[in-house]
DNA sequence: CTGAAAGCGCTTACAG
DNA sequence: CTGAAAGCGCTTACAG
């Protein structure tokens, strides 16, 4: 490797460039291009702009493992999602890259996978390589536990309402979301409407069904615990729901799904057992994922902003690295009607 | 924050507690206690003992950071996808956490949006912050700058055949997986099948549409090249693809897709057009998706091993970090046969 | 406003 | 087999 040969190749980074290089170039000390890049001190107008053209001549890019054992920022957030291979996730993780990106901070992504001990483990690991801050998608981690968490470093935690200094939330009005599947199955005419829990464990699932519940009784309805089956958030699980239902005779014009997965599922189970959506059974789901708008039917969902929320669960972090405290709205749940549901004919 | 608190705190990682430390408890130097921890040297039984019981008691974890700047391994490694929010990759990208994680590495995950440029920011970037290696999925990256990479560190790639000293590669067999999907049809007795293929410039897809050429040449059929169209992997694309063919009145009873989102995307068009999939239309698609498991009816598909293939290069990325070469190899496709393929009818 | 110096927690020649 | 020392590339009190 000449240094040709490395002057060369353009995209290669700060290759042997230290801080020391660009300090001899531009006749400062590394203390001043150390300041001058962390916006510490002010330093006087003429040594800003010779260390401004030696970083640019040089190319320097600074060293984010030396800035981190130096007990500077490593510029690096930890994010720790449920599932690294799930459509409901991946969009949010795409939100948090970009968004950091573009603030020059980089995820370090790592999955939990529904489990507080690997949650724990996630952490503690994310720690150890001195990131600036973690983003948690969903933790199931306690509350007092995320609150000792954020006593260490800046916390950003989606899916539940916490607030603290140095920690910020951001919750989805799962509620709501509940309300209006239910509402517009309603106002389809629909009766007597199914719905399909996810994990019993899970609160997204179970504000869904308290939307549900209220929905039913604001309409005069009582409800029919027969019509409460539980899944896990499978398609498989959603299927199988459903055969039960129909196994056992249970009658139903619709089903409300708490994750479109399920209802994906839901409309499997249905076809198998040669039942037509929407015709004779109406699915809605909940999420809005890219897979139920190319299913047959196309399925109406409640629409979860997932990438949204990716991106403002990265702008909190970068507020709260700041040394403010972010107060960010997520939008509000809507309905997007497609295909999968349709006025009730029992 | 009492010590006594963080004492308590049961994952709480590393916290203060540094290779002076355990040094110091063990009675011997923190050279010492690096070799043993590096495996770098052999050591008395005895200090290995109590270097042990050290690190045991004082709950030790080597710092990364720290380790990354003395020249050492960071114990990471960079992974680049193409996507983030893809049902695809996510499967590999599990499996490749999941073996560096057993390893006692932690992968850094990061997209390049099938955009050489990017891809380069990315290798670049990963570089600054010091991984050991880069696992590269399908990269877009060319030959020699994959092997100018490699001189610098080492590189596993997939999607291409390319080997050199600490370069392993790990491509997929798409001739055959193209050829298989298209004999199925034949088999079944469709002589008029589309191909949708991918990206024009995307390798896998056009190996898989050779491999559709040499079958249906194998069975003396000519290639009517109509029926040869092009999408961009999308769920849309199949669609439109299939919707001008219907539109442009070309005769077909069979649709071979280059990968399961354009196939599910061919089975809503020829749902929006009336056509019953399979008594009308059969349709293959390729990858074997969970989305299409679940879809109506299910998709019959040549399935790729995304999940083993994140596994085998995150394998093939230890072996060469342990400064052996690699030698592995993928299963070879097959097909997985569902519903959404029968009898031909025309 | 700006240097020189110490230190972050490790690893690795260099000498025993 | 094992220490003491230097150094990785930065940041940050400490002194001007």
């Amino acid at each position: 490797m000449s240094p040709l040969n490395s002057l060369r190749s353009p995209g290669a980074a700060a290759e042997p460039v230290t801080i020391e290089m660009v300090a001899r170039a531009a006749g400062v000390s590394a203390s001043t291009v150390s300041r001058i890049l962390n916006g510490t001190a002010t330093v006087s107008e003429a040594k800003a702009q010779a260390v401004a053209q030696a970083i640019a001549s040089l190319g320097y890019v600074p060293n984010p493992v030396a800035r981190g054992l130096a007990g500077g920022r490593t510029l690096s957030v930890g994010v720790v999602t449920q599932s690294l291979d799930s459509p409901f996730y991946g969009a949010a993780l795409r939100g948090v890259e970009i968004e950091l990106q573009a603030a020059g901070y980089s995820p370090l992504f790592i999955s939990g996978q529904w489990n507080e001990r690997e949650e724990q483990r996630c952490a503690s690991l994310l720690r150890s390589r001195r990131v600036d801050g973690i983003i948690l998608l969903d933790a199931r981690l306690s509350d007092p536990a995320l609150l000792e968490l954020a006593r260490r470093l800046p916390v950003v935690v989606t899916g539940r309402k916490l607030e603290a200094p140095g920690l910020a939330s951001l919750s989805f009005d799962n509620f709501l979301g509940g309300r209006q599947a239910t509402e517009y199955l309603l106002r389809l005419g629909h009766r007597r409407i199914v719905f399909i829990a996810g994990a019993a464990d899970h609160q997204d699932s179970s504000e869904r069904l308290l939307g549900y519940r209220h929905a039913l009784r604001a309409h005069g309805l009582r409800i029919d615990e027969r019509l409460l089956v539980f899944g896990d958030y499978s398609e498989r699980s959603g299927a199988e729901a459903i055969e039960g239902l129909l196994d056992a005779r249970v009658a139903f014009s619709a089903v409300f799904a708490a994750n479109d997965q399920m209802a994906l599922g839901a409309m499997l189970g249905l076809h198998r057992r040669g039942m037509a959506v929407p015709r004779q059974v109406s699915v809605v789901g909940f999420d809005d994922l890219q897979a139920g708008h190319f299913c047959i039917p196309p399925l109406t969902s409640i629409h979860q902003p997932s990438h949204e929320m990716g991106q403002l669960a990265a702008q909190a972090m970068i507020t709260l690295l700041a040394g403010r405290h972010p107060d960010l709205q997520l939008p509000l749940p809507r309905l997007i009607e497609r295909e999968s549901a349709g006025p009730c004919r029992a």
